[in-house]
DNA sequence: AATCCGTGGAC
DNA sequence: TGTCCAAGGAT
């Protein structure tokens, strides 16, 4: 390589010094002068929330989650609804169930404080080489190779990975690996990932204003924004289900608690078909079916979901097969998963 | 190793 | 409207 990593290393904390971005996990620079160091459990919090998500999007339940639960200790002892409930609406929910049996085994087998290391954080549950990483990094100052979606791209076009991904990414480790310093390892991969978010962008990156231009293999050759090349995806397969939304006659909705595995693990949703080309009719109880003829659509990871909706009211006797009913003052839409809070806003435009 | 797992914003 | 994709992990 013509340049050496410290060089480039160096070009990336000194931007990163005027540039970086603050953020409620983050230690502001007049307290990172002052040596303080960020709570280990604010970090892993953040970082878990950030797995595949926007900094947007987690601002809110950072804030919300740590207002509740201040420290490990405090998340450990909470109950597993009243977690899955606040984790609503953010997606991916193994997150929010590996989250809490990673807070229990902090409190349980590690004296209540987070492991110091990448490796033995890697043992935690939901924590995976990513966060092990930028935990051990950030919060416990460890030189640790951090290599998220950010940092494989401006990496992949520091060096011209041709590579498509995933393939790519042992390729993109190791070159990740050589730029990694001894020095403030986790200023620098927050450097990396600011970089990618706001400069080294996905499309249309803002190669005039990058630190690292001047070392940029793809920008020399003209093929930054072709950069890192990725296997083409699968197109999604489309399932329909059917939705049944019964309100009893104190207000009282029937719900039901899915199963701990598997899509939207854990979380309340309204009971319902299987979800497949040709679903089958399967309503909780017998009762006089209104069909609205509205339809939530719905897009998840692989396959695109039509929900067709059934609405009924029942009397305070009704016995469902499954489900429970959830007294009126406890019923919170917004403890629902989005399909399933789609679900109930469509059932409410139709009178139920 | 390939598949499964959410959501909302940008363009 | 369609497409991409964001601080990934578990199995």
């Amino acid at each position: 390589m013509r340049y050496d990593a410290k060089d480039i290393g160096a070009a990336l904390l000194a931007w990163y010094d005027g540039a970086a971005r603050m953020m409620p996990w983050r230690v502001g620079p007049a307290d990172r002068a002052a040596g303080v160091r960020p709570d280990p459990y604010r970090v892993w919090l953040s970082e878990v929330m950030l797995q595949q998500t926007t900094v947007a999007a987690v601002e809110g339940y950072f804030r919300r989650f740590t207002a509740r639960w201040p420290d490990v200790a405090a998340l450990a002892a909470a109950e597993d609804a009243e977690v899955m409930a606040e984790w609503a609406g953010l997606g991916y929910y193994a997150r929010a169930r590996n989250l809490l049996k990673c807070a229990r085994a902090v409190a349980t087998d590690h004296g209540g404080r987070f492991p110091a290391t990448a490796a033995a954080l890697h043992s935690l549950p939901g924590v995976g080489p990513y966060t092990a990483g930028a935990v051990a990094a950030i919060a416990f100052d460890e030189p640790a190779v951090v290599v998220d979606g950010n940092v494989e791209r401006v990496v992949a076009r520091l060096f011209a990975v041709q590579t498509p991904l995933p393939a790519a990414k042992p390729e993109l480790v190791a070159l990740a690996t050589r730029l990694t310093p001894a020095e403030r390892p986790g200023d620098h991969a927050q450097a990396m990932m600011d970089l990618g978010a706001t400069i080294c962008t996905p499309r249309n990156p803002a190669c005039p204003r990058c630190p690292l231009a001047a070392f940029c293999a793809a920008r020399a050759q003209g093929i930054a924004a072709d950069l890192p090349r990725k296997a083409p995806k699968a197109a999604k397969p489309l399932r329909r289900g059917i939705a049944y939304v019964v309100r009893r006659s104190d207000g009282a909705m029937l719900l039901e608690r899915r199963p701990d595995r598997g899509l939207l693990g854990g979380m309340l949703g309204w009971p319902g078909s299987d979800w497949s080309a040709a679903p089958d009719d399967a309503p909780p109880l017998p009762a006089d079916w209104h069909d609205p003829g509205a339809e939530v659509r719905h897009v998840f990871t692989h396959f695109e979901l039509r929900l067709a909706l059934r609405l009924a009211h029942v009397g305070l006797n009704a016995v469902p097969d499954r489900g429970t009913f959830i007294p009126a003052a406890d019923f919170r839409p917004a403890s629902l998963p989005t399909v399933m809070r789609k679900v109930w806003d469509a059932a409410a435009r139709h009178g139920t």
